[in-house]
DNA sequence: TATGATTGTTAGCCCGAACCTAACAATCAT
DNA sequence: ATGATTGTTAGGTTCGGGCTAACAATCATA
C-alpha cells in the first residue's frame, strides 16, 4: 500500500517537473526520489511520469491522478492541523450546562458569544437543566461546564468561580399589605406570607432565618418567571436574585429589596478541578478574562 | 509526519475499541500495534484513547479526531481505487475530434453514448475540427481519436477502422436540366457544371476521373450544409455521402445516384499505433465491438 | 481472598526498506 | 566532440516497524 511519503514525493516531482528541484525540496537524493516514485508507479501499474534523462512531465493518467493525490495530502494536513489546535485547545468540543436565570443574567450569551469569537471552528452545546443535577453532569463528564445560580457547596471534585454578583430581593404580590411601602422589608414582617421557593433557595432560607420563622412555602415550580406569576396568583412573596428586577416585569408583582446586610447571589461557573481538555481550559481562561473586563467596567461605571 | 499506517491502526482501535481486536483485523500483534498508536499520541501531543488494562475508548477529543482520520483513510482509498481503474482502463480522460460529417452519420452519438455507459466516471470531450487537422492532431497527442470521412491515407504511426459504410452520389441543383433524370447520374454529364467541394474531396475527385475532365471548382466551403445551400444558390452540383439525403432536405437540391460502381465512402476511425493509453485501448475494443453490433444488425435487416 | 485469565505496556532483538554515495547512461550546450 | 546536467542502477548503512517474551493491571471465579 502506498504511504503519505509517495504521495508527497509525487506531488512534489509533480509540482518541479524535476526530480532533482523537487529531491532538494524534500530533502532527499534524487536516487531515493527516483526508487520511491518507480516503487509508487509499479504499485499502481502505471506511469505517472513520463521522463527522458533531460525531461519530466506528467502522462496523461499521471495528471488524471494529480487530482487525488492532492486530495490526499490536503485531507492528511487538515487532521494533522486538527490534531494540533485540539492539543492547543483551539478547537473540539464544549458543552454548558446552565440554569434558566443563567440567562436572564445575560452572563451565558456573553459567554457562547465569546467562545464563539475566541474558538470559531469549536463546537459549542448549550443546554438548560435544573440546578440540583448540574455539578453531577459535570463530574460525570456529561457537560464540561455549568452555570448554577450561587451559592452552591461543590463536591471536592468540581470548583467553581463566581461570574457575576448579585443579591436576592423580596417580590411580593401588590395586594399584600406589608408595612413599610418604599423601604427596606423587614424579614420578620413575612412570617405568615405563603413563599414560593424558586430552584436556589438560599434567599428565602436567610430571610427566614433573620425572621426567625418557618417559611410558609405554597410552592416551588421550575422556572424564576413562574415564580413571579405564582406570586402573583397566590399572593405570596418569594425571594429571588435582584437581577430579575430588570429583565422581567409582571403585572401585580411589586420588588422590595430586604433589610438587613445584602443577601448574596450571583452566577458561578462549575468546572472539573482535574479539567484536561485543552479546549475546555482555555474556555475557563477565556471566562475568567470575560469576567474581570466586566468588573473592571461596573468598577468604572459605577 | 504520521503516515497512512497510523491512521489505518486509530481506525482499527476506534471500530474495535479494543487493541487485541484490532491487531487481529491488522494483522500485527498487539504490542506493533500498542507502540504505534502511542507514536501517534505523542506526535499529536494528545491523548486518542484512553484505557485502563481492561477497556479502552475514545476521548473526547480522540472523537472529533475519527473525523480527520476517516477523511483521510477515505482519500487514500479513493486515490488508490483511481488509479486501479487508470491502470484498468476503467476511467481518465478521453478526447475525440471529429469532422462535421460524423455528427450526421449518427457514429459520433453512438460512440459517445456508448462511452458514457462504459466508463462513467471518465471525462469524454468531444471537438468538431477540420478533416486536414485531424489525424495530425492524433499524431500529436491533442486528442486521442479521430472520426473523419474515409477514404484518407495515413502516415505509419496512425491506424484506422471503418466504423460505416456509405457511397458518394451527386447533389445537384433541380435548376440544371441533366439528362436522365431518375436514372443513375453520368459523369461525363457533369463536365461543363460549377463544382461545390465538400472537406472529403474524393468523390469529386473520382467522378471527375470517370467523366475524363478537370472539375470547374467555383466553392470549397466547410460544412456539408453549407455544400448543399451553395449547390442551390450556384446552379452547381456536389458529390457527397450518400448519408445525407436521410439527414438533410434542402429545397432546390436533388441528389442522384452515381452510375458506375459505388464510390466508397463512410466514417474512419483513427487512433494512434502504438496507443498505450488503457481507457483508449479499450475505448477502441468498445468501438469495434460496437460497430461489429451494427453491421450484424445491417445484415440481418437488409 | 486468592488464583487464573484477559488485556495492554515495556524491553530486546530482527529484518526490511528508505536512504545515502558512487558509478553509469542519456541527453543537451558549447 | 566534449563537458555539464539529469535521471537510473548498484551496493552498503541505518532507522524503525515488526516480532516474541516478560511484565503490569484488571476482572472473574473459586
Amino acid at each position: 500500500m502506498l504511504d503519505l511519503r509517495h504521495y508527497r514525493y509525487i506531488a512534489a516531482v509533480a509540482r518541479n517537473l524535476s526530480f532533482r528541484l523537487a529531491a532538494a525540496e524534500l530533502g532527499v537524493s534524487v536516487p531515493t526520489l527516483s526508487v520511491q516514485i518507480s516503487h509508487a508507479e509499479d504499485y499502481l501499474g502505471m506511469q505517472i511520469f513520463a521522463r527522458t534523462s533531460r525531461k519530466v512531465w506528467l502522462t496523461r493518467n499521471g495528471t488524471v491522478f494529480m487530482a487525488a493525490v492532492d486530495d490526499v495530502l490536503q485531507s492528511a494536513r487538515a487532521a494533522e492541523d486538527l490534531g494540533r489546535n485540539l492539543t492547543r485547545g483551539m478547537t473540539g468540543e464544549l458543552r454548558v450546562g446552565y440554569v434558566g436565570s443563567a440567562a436572564y443574567a445575560g452572563i451565558l450569551q456573553k459567554m457562547v458569544g465569546r467562545f464563539h469569537s475566541c474558538f470559531p471552528t469549536a463546537t459549542i452545546t448549550a443546554e438548560e437543566h435544573v440546578m440540583e443535577d448540574l455539578p453531577r453532569m459535570v463530574s460525570d463528564h456529561r457537560i464540561d461546564v455549568a452555570l448554577v445560580r450561587a451559592p452552591v457547596e461543590l463536591p471536592p471534585d468540581l470548583c467553581g468561580y463566581a461570574l457575576t454578583t448579585d443579591h436576592f430581593v423580596a417580590a411580593l404580590s401588590q395586594d399584600l399589605q406589608v408595612a413599610g411601602a418604599g423601604l427596606p422589608l423587614r424579614a420578620a414582617a413575612l412570617r405568615d406570607v405563603p413563599f414560593i421557593v424558586p430552584e436556589q433557595e438560599f434567599g428565602t432560607l436567610e430571610v427566614a432565618r433573620r425572621g426567625k420563622f418557618e417559611p410558609h412555602v405554597v410552592s416551588t415550580p421550575g422556572s424564576l418567571i413562574s415564580v413571579l406569576t405564582q406570586v402573583a396568583l397566590k399572593r405570596a412573596v418569594a425571594i429571588i436574585p435582584n437581577m430579575l428586577r430588570t429583565s422581567i416585569h409582571l403585572e401585580g408583582v411589586e420588588f422590595r429589596d430586604i433589610e438587613g446586610p445584602a443577601i448574596p447571589s450571583g452566577i458561578v461557573g462549575i468546572v472539573r478541578a482535574d479539567e484536561d481538555i485543552p479546549l475546555v481550559q482555555n474556555a475557563i481562561a477565556v471566562t475568567a478574562e470575560m469576567q474581570a473586563e466586566m468588573w473592571r467596567e461596573k468598577g468604572v461605571t459605577g
